[in-house]
DNA sequence: GTGGTCTAGACCACC
DNA sequence: GTGGTCTAGACCACA
């Protein structure tokens, strides 16, 4: 049996950059804080920011211009959604699934605790 | 910020056994594995085993005969079930939820996922 | 005018890999040297060997057994030829036709200095 | 293992001069930017431009009137010429067809190659 | 032993 | 000011 569901900090950035973009914090093509900015920020070295940074560039989310600061590339929000999506279907729910399972929950009982949380959070 | 760590070790392993009391693996009343046994199966500290049983029995989900050793109580399978479920309705489902929506993801979407699902795993 | 014609070390670690590995020099599924003993070997930290390691990962180039080493991917030959192929093109090729041109040099000419290479190094 | 660095500015410098001149951007005896006017346009430290003219001038591709300036020597295109492709056969060619035999690539593909080039840039 | 991450501090090129 | 790389040394999980 494995104990672990250690995310690293530097990809835990990402995602939090990830759900920004996706909230629509920053336009396409808007500048995002620089790398120490989002270090002091987050209260993290910078080189783990930067590796955050890096990890998002790879994947086409954001870009660089040399000298000036990171910006939201083209197609962020659509990059992004998909990607999430993919990794939300396959990291997350598998084991709410499960639980769902496992507890005997009914569906209708999920739907009206989504309606529950969108009261909450509209 | 805050990033998450690992859920300690004997947190992981009550959620296991409750899993398998809920899966009927053990029956109300049944005598479950002891601490050693327990420690040497999932090559784990046996103290750590020991704060696991001690963590199900006092949310009344197992009880101690002293001398001969753990056994499912009556009513576990129910008390496992709320308590699941509350803390699966706190926090786990929070996070789906949101990340349903910033996913812009519908729910018959999530429906036909987990249809998906049970077929996989019926 | 940009005077900077500078890879980053990592990458010419990644590269002499990608030689290596072409030259038959470890076949595929096998082991390679291990970050801290390529660390040592290449006079470099050990951060720095491990990026380049990362780096071919990320290319399907060699993959990772956890807490045993490094290993030689499936088809990392052939996946290792198209990248290579592509940088040698995109970057290397267009440095020499331009000198080519500018010397006003013979394709004849060329492929006698490619004959004479040859012999020295069959 | 020994790592590459940047080439000296002072030399990119001589390189793109010397280019110029198989161009025939200048004819022979004919005066070429002062230290200054090249310092300024490249954006570089006049003496680093000074360090560019004197290697150029060691080779007999340059002369210098005193209190004029620079002027392209008699022979500077043949002179040039030679230089540069000792230096290409020297330097670059090795490394050329060294990936050339380690991708396995054929004569006629890096031909093909030269002459789709020739076509973009005729 | 293996790889992986994080911090700290340095240096570099580019704007 | 910006990002990028490298080193040094620490700690962790996994085998």
């Amino acid at each position: 049996m494995e104990f672990l569901k250690n995310d690293a900090i530097y990809l835990q950035i990402a995602d939090l950059m990830c759900e920004r973009i996706l909230r629509g914090e920053w336009g396409e093509e808007e500048r995002i804080p620089s790398v120490r900015e989002l270090a002091v920020d987050l209260e993290v070295n910078p080189n783990t920011a930067i590796r955050a940074y890096a990890y998002l560039q790879e994947r086409g989310i954001i870009y660089n211009k040399r000298g000036i600061g990171y910006f939201v590339a083209e197609n962020a929000v659509q990059t992004t959604r998909s990607l999430m999506k993919a990794a939300f279907i396959r990291n997350d729910l598998p084991h709410v699934f499960k639980t769902l399972r496992l507890l005997g929950m009914d569906l209708n009982e999920l739907l009206s605790l989504y309606r529950e949380h969108l009261e909450k959070k509209p």
